[in-house]
DNA sequence: CCCAAGACCTGGCGGC
DNA sequence: TGCCGCCAGGTCTTGG
């Protein structure tokens, strides 16, 4: 489950762990995800010192700095399915447990991802110099993503908002679940065509996101120690989204039944009471 | 350039 | 219980 606040809380559950340690092995059992996993990336990786973890959009980045100049990256995003834990190093793998950076405390990062939508990738030098991230848009939670920018990117766009807001060229970070949400909450349908909404709007809608993002952030604090633990609960966000999965319930803000469609092939719930 | 649809892959669910 | 179609948190690629 990794939207934006997923991927964030597994940074911040796994660098403890990770932070000053030198990565002693690693094992490869399954190289197919969305690339190939790099035939050299255990020689690549071994006898490195982890000194952060980054994230920039869904992407997880470990740095690498020799003689304080970048080396190389490498690149770790959980596509649709992915998941991060802190094993015990050589402990009995599951089925798709596809990587294992051991590291020099006993410990290791484990990739686990069934769909295999995922990626780990090596970048030499700076993980910005990286085609897949260097046309990224800005991160939502910045200052450089406001409701001007939205509104100047969307000028002559017809293609629906959602579509729009989902698109990581235009910003990174805000998944099928969020863009409904923040949608509902600004009082835009998903529908409307991206050119078509006013610049006071797109504020609205900006603050939206920033603030469900936040949130769910804040809330992945708790999912944080279930997730480091290995236990992998369902995003407790989850009891709060007010319109993603709820088609045909009612609109919690007017009671109105909440309307089912799908938009660039990606379920989309709104209510057709409070957004216009 | 923009847009919609297709592609990648596995597993869980509801319906029959 | 078994099989089938559909759906799922992402995003790159293709074709118009």
């Amino acid at each position: 489950m990794p939207e934006l606040p997923e991927v964030e809380t597994t940074r911040r559950g796994i660098e403890p762990h990770l932070q000053g340690r030198r990565i002693s092995r690693v094992v490869v059992r399954h190289p197919m995800l969305r690339w190939p996993i790099p035939a050299d990336l255990p020689q690549l990786l071994s006898g490195q010192r982890i000194e952060q973890i980054e994230r920039r959009g869904k992407y997880l980045l470990l740095p690498f700095r020799e003689a304080g100049r970048a080396q190389g990256t490498l690149l770790l995003h959980l596509g649709m399915s992915g998941s991060l834990r802190i094993v015990a190093a050589g402990s009995a793998a599951a089925k798709h447990d596809h990587l294992d950076i051991e590291v020099d405390s006993g410990q290791a990062l484990r990739l686990h991802d069934p769909r295999r939508f995922g990626a780990a990738l090596w970048q030499p030098g700076a993980a910005g110099e990286h085609e897949l991230l260097a046309d990224l848009g800005p991160e939502p939670l910045t200052e450089a993503f406001d409701g001007r920018y939205l509104w100047e990117r969307a000028r002559g766009r017809s293609a629906p908002v959602k579509t729009f807001l989902m698109d990581s060229h235009i910003v990174v970070g805000v998944g099928n679940i969020y863009a409904n949400e923040a949608l509902f909450s600004a009082g835009i349908r998903p529908d409307r065509a991206a050119g078509r909404i006013a610049l006071a709007r797109y504020e609205r809608l900006v603050d939206e996101i920033k603030r469900v993002l936040a949130r769910s952030i804040k809330q992945g604090g708790t999912t944080l120690r279930d997730f480091v633990g290995g236990d992998g609960k369902p995003g407790y966000f989850q009891q709060q989204l007010l319109v993603y999965g709820r088609g045909g319930e009612p609109c919690r803000q007017c009671g109105a039944v909440l309307i089912d469609v799908r938009i660039g092939q990606r379920s989309t719930v709104y209510c057709p009471h409070c957004q216009r």
